[in-house]
DNA sequence: CGCTGTCTTGAACGTCTTCAACCATAGTGG
DNA sequence: CCACTATGGTTGAAGACGTTCAAGACAGCG
């Protein structure tokens, strides 16, 4: 049922030795999620590590007011769980699948012994703590905006940075997000998101499409955060 | 003018051998900042590793809408900087002496030259990024509560937990923290964060104190957090 | 003593949430 | 094929909340 393809090809993985590449063809294990599907639990122990194959994966968290908050969005080719499962702590968040998704899982122990057979083991882990540390910095970032309109403004335009194509329409985020994820990510409520965005539909600056959204005009958006009070 | 033994008694340098011990005596530079000065810029090259020996570093960002945000209080023995120096890129954001602080800086190759003698290298590292994800993890959850009030009171609540030190008036937080730094880690303006910390002050939860503050009523912030509209 | 920086308070205004309802669309099962 | 249901988007009105601006109190320091 696994495809080695596909667990080659994910760039963590790349270079690897073929006794390695063994050892995760033989011990990890790879199971479909259905959407909306829990993947662990906050408070769970965390034994294996993950990795998104295919699909997407959200990670969160019910804050003590209740309120649920979105601490990421994991892409395929990248790892969450991992920092619980390295300092041996319980799971600080939720997570589940966004969408369909392939997930694959290694025991503790192998992934250790994984990392210490590559070389390029720290490296790999380092790498990954530092990308994370720079997605949770631009989060703070976006939430640090005064207004809701500024947190939303921000947030579509880091997405369109980091996973943004450029089109004749404007920058195209081949990802659909709903305005209640959308709320999730920059701590408001979805109605608030949707009046925003239905004005920013209107005015042409962002266009929901089929599947994803188009920045049609970052400037507007970057207004919108300059003077704290869209238009 | 280097302090030999401040420096071994920073927990990140404890059990290291004779030999990085002299690297680091060597090579390293010590200097005194005074209260608000700055260490390095946004944009700045990274060409340097910091720790905090004495005193605090406020590292901190403009957003965009010109607001300021705390991104983090460094204390003694943390480091500040390395993300940016291991990865080659800029400062992502600003620093500064927040009292008046002795801070060690190591050159890029000198730092490195250390990883490599000294085994427990990529471990010191990780524990480091480990720390960090979890500390802005925290400060997303602070930011992602509803309303200013439950804001501030996780934050005290997560001060406390970290640094606080139990008294029989309740829980000591031995940190000066004025108003408008708050307001710059929670994203508020000062004004709100001063109605409602002399609130707390009358009703007994949260006192300011000589060196810092006092948590004398958990309950009372975590029922603020619970029904997201203080007392 | 006057200065500076922090803390405080008030009132007006704009923003966001809340709650309640309604529309549109895509499945689903009869 | 259609009613039925679930999901996501939308709108309105009222009120809570936070900001803004302006002004004053206060303490520590040179």
């Amino acid at each position: 049922m696994i495809d080695p393809e596909l667990i080659m090809k994910v760039s963590r993985f790349a270079g690897i030795n073929d006794e390695a590449r063994q050892l995760i063809l033989q011990k990890s294990l790879v199971r479909q999620y259905g959407k909306g599907e829990s993947i662990f639990l906050e408070g769970d122990e965390s034994a294996y590590f993950y990795l998104v194959l295919t699909g997407e994966v959200t990670v969160y968290k019910i804050l003590e007011s209740g309120r649920e908050m979105i601490l990421g969005i994991i892409q395929p080719g990248e790892a969450f769980g991992e920092v619980a499962m390295v300092d041996g702590e319980e799971f600080p968040a939720n997570s589940m699948a966004r969408i369909e998704s392939s997930i694959l899982s290694l025991g503790r122990e192998d992934y250790l012994q994984l990392l210490k057979r590559h070389p390029d083991v720290a490296l790999a882990i380092i790498r990954d703590l530092s990308m994370r540390v720079r997605q949770l910095r631009t989060r703070v970032e976006v939430l640090g905006e005064g207004g809701v309109r500024s947190r939303i403004a921000q947030l579509l335009l880091t997405f369109a940075r980091d996973l943004g194509q450029e089109t004749q329409e404007g920058t195209l985020v081949r990802m659909p997000l709903n305005r209640s994820e959308v709320a999730g990510m920059v701590g408001a409520r979805t109605e608030t998101v949707i009046r925003i965005m239905s004005q920013w539909n209107k005015d042409g600056a962002v266009r929901t499409v089929k599947d994803g959204f188009l920045v049609a005009d970052m400037n507007q958006l970057h207004q919108a955060i300059a003077n704290e009070k869209g238009e």
